[in-house]
Parts: structure tokens; C-alpha cells; sequence
DNA sequence: CTGAAAGCGCTTACAG
DNA sequence: CTGAAAGCGCTTACAG
């Protein structure tokens, strides 16, 4: 049998609870919300208040208690979708790890998509509107002074960013010895001749990669040739357009060896085109990627690959944020370093073996 | 300059500006807030405000908006999340057409994670608390009353749900007819043995399809034969179970001439196992999944699959969901159906050929 | 130790 | 047509 209250079919409020139990509100919230003056309430009067906001089915309003408590118990995530409107396994594999950290400090998360960094960075002030209690940034990208996009009320982390930023947590991985291990990785195969289908050419997760490539073919005494560096711009899509190109350009020579993409999304894209080009990977030529992305996982043959810690850098990034929060609330908090490194580590799997001699060549296009 | 407030470093409110432009907070908020009332403000008073707003970079608190308002913006996700904490291939594509489909309509998205329908549904009212205007539940599984876990005072939108839902919009695809039409194209292609890795047992989605199996098979004279039909549980793991499970009853009996797979992660589980024992698809036998998931474009040799149009799907939840919360609010608006079914269609790529003749036989497990 | 009042920042219904 | 007041549902600081 329904609660009778003035507007039928609208939640309980502490009022309608504490009317129920012949109470006040606040004697109502004092013992629903557990605060400190809660204990001086009778064992009588307690259990009745409780037993009309289980009648009543009360939840307080998340609203009205973050207006009063200028807490949303909410924490946001801004990360950027492709041309096609899509996020993807990198995000992923970030939002795992945020959100089962978030949930587990009974914090809720909202996501706000972004088409361009440069473009769409000054909607990040408009989500700061006391929706959310902090913001993380996945692999933002900023050129200049960036503090004019990052409202001073609100604390940030960064995950990924482009450079490190000011007055924002960095998080960031061990890229360039990652990439050098897994180059490496090939060398030891046996292969030499390796394509590099870089990420988007200029951030700082791309340039690192390629210099640790650069760095690995030199200590092994192979030449760097310009020829086998191509910008797949961190996508599948990107991936595809520039292995299809590179094929086209060089229909009747050999293959590389194998192709060390500058991410999984890359890889995939490459491994689209090998295979509807009739080529296997990896008896015809090796396929590495980067980041271990769900994607890497659920290929076939699985990728041999680099792992960013991504779901802990996530959960991480939570834990850095709420401590943030905290401390912007006026609590003491243990330092927190400007920037939190992980380590990556090369992960074996099925795309890589030794090269078959003579390589195979490059046939036209169908 | 930073402007002179009593709380230095809190975001301005509209008192703030109000008093930094001479007039009332309310005469700001109908400025601001493009209300009605708006127009009959001085344009003088009205450039007064606007350039205070600017100077003092107001934005409008959500929280206590939503509070007057009743209206957060913001709309919720209910989610099922694997053993390991994460969102798959599945989610992120529903979840890439919710999400840009909000921000269209200028609402934030909150992600609620579930880790086991019948364990978890009792928290649903809680994610109902003021902070989402409605929610989107993915492949919601129910057993019988589910009333009770569904608030009155908030709309639902249903995507793949188990079983047809009271009160609830529900969005679906139509399985049967499409798992009928890809079982018909591998005995189109003169498959006979076809073993159906089924999702798992007792989900709606699932016994779709086994009855659309059944039925092509009967449609082309085919008896039905119980040993070839396992449970693939809906995961990759369960698909390598299942098929690795089922070579080893039948080691020396011949390969089925193919397999339909409940799903793409099913279908990724049984081409690993494949694989690994040395046969080759589709040379030795031919495999189709069921989703049409990135995983799908991404194996070597790419699926043939029947695609969901799972983007749309969430594109058209979010549509549905904000006409039942303006219905809600009391606006008149067109009659919304209790199901929307999408068309899906047999997409075709090269894990189907003709079967061998002789077929192989299954040999002994490494 | 307790309870009634003020306040969070907005919007809306309602007197003048 | 306009402006001051009441109210959204909580919490917290403060008199008694």
C-alpha cells in the first residue's frame, strides 16, 4: 500500500520520513545519514524513523545533498572520440579502471566526449559546474598556457597528457623503454627491415615511441631508413590508410620484416589490411603493437604487444583525484607528486616469429 | 584580475554577479538563463550582466538547478561488467551511440556498473536518487516480478533485455530471423554438421537463436542432431571451453562442416582453439559469429557475422528515454511503443567457404 | 546535549 | 509588466 503524500508517485523526502515517525527532518537525517548526532537518539525513535524511510522506500536526493554538502560524490572523465563519433579500447581499458575505483569510494562517474582537444578544451570549465567533484583528463592535448581552461575550484588529473601540465597530477608510463624492449623484441626474431606506423606525429607518446625506435635499430647497428616511418595517427582507421599507402607505393619489393605500430588501434588497422591482402601474420611478417587494449586480446592471432598498466593507471588516477578533493575541502592530505610514472613491460604473444627468407613481395592491390 | 568575493577561489554564483552588475540575482538569471521574462530587460542592464557573468565566469550550479528544476540533465547506464571488472566489445559500441546521442542533447551520461543482474538489481533505486533523469539498462537480465526494483518516478529504456519488460520501453533487434538467415548461408554454401556454440542457456537472446538454428536446419531437411549444440556462455572463454570441451568427446569422428557461434566473443574463443590445434579456418571448417562487434573485423580471417545495429540502438534509447522523462514532466508527447525492434543483416567476409570433402577428422589434443 | 533556523544557489509562482 | 518572496531537499552552525 502507497505512502499517502501530497504529490503521489514523487520520491519520499526526510520530511514525509520524519512526519511518518512523528519526528523532525533533521532528526530524520541525523540518524538515515549517520552524522556524529545521531548517537543521542533513543533506541525507540531511531527504529521508528528507520522503519518509515524503508515504508516510504526515502533515498536522499543526491541534488539537494550536494547543493548542502557543495559535494556531487561524483567524479568526471574527459576523453576525446574519433571522427566517427567512438571511443576506443584505450579508453576502455582507462574507464574499467576509473570506474571500479570510483564505485568502490561510493563515487559515481560521468563522462563528457570530446571531438578535438584544441577545439572543444574550453567546454571543460562548463563541465566544472558542480556536477562533478574532479575531472580526469585521458591523454589530453594542450599547446601553451593551459591553465586558463582549468578552473582553479576544481581539481584534475592528468592521464597520459601530452606534456605536463600545471597544477594537475600526471600520470604517465615508462613509454620509451617499453617501445625500445618490444623493438628490441623483433630484432632478437631476427628482423630488420621494420616498419614503424608511428601514432599522430608531434604528441608526446608518438615521439617517444619513435625515438625508442630510432634508439633500438642504432644499438643494433641497423640504419634508420625514413622509408619505413609512417604516421597511422593512433587509430585503426589512421592505421589502415597508412599501411595501404605504404603497400601501394612499394608493390613488387619486399615486405618489412615486421611492423611495430605505434598502438593497438594501429596494429589492428594494419592486420585489416594484411589480411585482406591475403598476407598471414605472422608467418609472412611480424605485428607488434602497444598499450595491451582489449583489442590486442581479441585478435586473431593475438598480439604480441606492450602493456600500459592502463586499468591501474585508472584506479589511480581515482585515488589521486579524491585526494585532491579532499584536500581542496580543507583536509590534510599526504603530498601528492606532480607526476606518478608506471612501468610497461613487453607482453609475448602470437604475432611475432622469425622471418621467412626470402621475404615475400609486396603484390599489387586487388 | 580575479574578482573581489568573500570566498575567494568559489565559482561565482548569480548573486555575485548580479551585485557586480547592479541588479538582482533574479534579474540575472533571466538574463542568463534566456527565461521568458528575459526580454523585458534594458539592453543597457542586459550588456551590464552579460559582461559581469563573463569577467566573473559564472556558470550555473547543476546541483542546486537540479534541485529547483528537478531536472539533473544527465542520463543514467546500467551495465553488466565481466568477472574481471570490465565492459566489453558489446557495451562500448551501445555505449558510443548513447553517449553521442546525449551530448546531442546536451545531457551528461553517468555509467552505473553491475557485476550479476540477479545479485545487483536491488541497487538500481539507489542510482535513482536525483542524479540522473532516467536510466538505460543494457541486456538487463530478470526473473519474475521486476516491478519492484524499477522506481515509479523514473523512466527506463530497456536495450536486449532478457524478457519483455512492464513499464519499461524495451529495444530490440531481430535475432531470430537473422541467426535463420546466416545458419541458411553455410547450408547455402553445403554445410550439413553445424555445430551451434550457443550464448547461454536460458537468456532470451540466446534461445532465439537456438530456435532460428533449429529451424533452418528443419526448413532445409536437416535433422536436428543434440550433440551438436554446446553452451558458449556469451564470452570467449565460455566459446574455448565449450569447442575444446567438445574435440575432445570426439577425437577420430570428423570436424563439424562448421560452426555458428552465439556471438563474436563466442566465435574469437572457438578460432583461438582452432588455431591452436592446427586446423584452419575456413579451409578445414567455416565459422560465423553474431554481433558484429569490432572483434569481428579483427580476426584473421575476418568473421562473417550478423550485424546488430548496436550504435543505433543506443542512439534510439536515449531518444525514447528523454520523451519519457518530458512525458513524465507532464509535456504531451507521441505515443512511444513498448518495443522497437531493429532489422539486422548477414554481413559477409571469409570465415565462410564450401566444406572439404572428405572432412578432417578430429585429431587428439596436444 | 538538543532542537529550530539559516543557508546551499538556483527557479518559479505570485502579489503588487 | 515587474520585483521580492518562497521553495526545491538536504546539512550545519548556533542559540538555548
Amino acid at each position: 500500500m502507497p505512502a499517502c503524500r501530497k504529490r503521489p508517485d514523487h520520491p519520499a523526502t526526510l520530511a514525509d520520513v520524519g512526519r511518518a515517525a512523528g519526528v523532525s527532518a533533521m532528526a530524520a537525517s541525523a540518524v538515515l545519514n549517520g552524522a556524529r548526532t545521531s548517537t543521542r537518539i533513543s533506541q525507540d525513535t531511531r527504529a521508528r524513523i528507520l522503519e518509515a524511510a524503508i515504508r516510504l522506500s526515502y533515498r536522499p536526493n543526491a541534488a539537494a545533498r550536494a547543493l548542502a554538502q557543495r559535494r556531487m560524490n561524483t567524479l568526471g572523465i574527459a576523453a576525446i572520440v574519433n571522427d566517427g563519433g567512438e571511443f576506443d579500447h584505450y579508453f576502455l581499458e582507462a574507464f574499467n579502471g576509473i570506474i571500479s575505483n570510483a564505485a568502490a569510494h561510493s563515487q559515481t562517474t560521468t563522462v563528457f566526449s570530446l571531438h578535438d582537444w584544441h577545439r572543444d578544451a574550453h567546454l571543460l570549465p562548463g563541465f566544472c559546474d558542480g556536477r562533478i567533484d574532479g575531472l580526469i583528463l585521458i591523454a589530453p592535448v594542450f599547446d601553451g598556457d593551459t591553465s586558463r581552461f582549468l578552473p582553479s575550484h576544481t581539481p584534475f588529473v592528468a592521464m597520459h597528457p601530452n606534456r605536463t601540465l600545471r597544477d594537475v597530477v600526471n600520470i604517465e608510463a615508462d613509454e620509451e623503454p617499453g617501445a625500445y624492449e618490444i623493438v628490441r623484441t623483433l630484432i632478437a626474431a631476427g628482423h630488420r627491415r621494420i616498419l614503424h606506423v608511428t601514432g599522430t606525429r608531434g604528441l608526446g607518446g608518438s615521439e617517444r615511441r619513435i625515438h625508442a625506435y630510432q634508439r633500438a635499430l642504432a644499438d643494433h647497428g641497423i640504419a634508420f631508413d625514413p622509408d619505413l616511418q609512417v604516421d597511422g595517427r593512433f587509430s585503426t582507421e589512421g592505421g589502415r590508410a597508412a599501411l595501404a599507402g605504404w603497400l601501394a607505393q612499394h608493390t613488387g619489393q619486399p615486405l618489412p620484416d615486421a611492423i611495430f605500430a605505434g598502438n593497438d588501434a594501429i596494429a589492428i588497422g594494419c592486420l585489416e589490411i594484411l589480411t585482406k591482402a591475403g598476407y598471414h601474420v605472422p608467418r609472412d611478417l611480424s605485428l607488434v603493437g602497444f598499450d595491451d587494449t582489449l583489442a590486442a586480446r581479441t585478435t586473431s592471432p593475438q598480439l604480441t604487444t606492450v602493456r600500459q598498466p592502463l586499468r591501474a593507471m585508472g584506479m589511480r588516477a581515482v585515488e589521486v583525484l579524491l585526494e585532491r578533493i579532499r584536500e581542496r575541502a580543507g583536509a590534510t592530505v599526504p603530498e601528492i607528486p606532480a607526476t606518478i610514472t608506471f612501468p610497461v613491460e613487453v607482453v609475448h604473444r602470437a604475432s611475432v616469429q622469425k622471418p621467412l627468407r626470402p621475404r615475400p613481395r609486396v603484390v599489387a592491390p586487388a
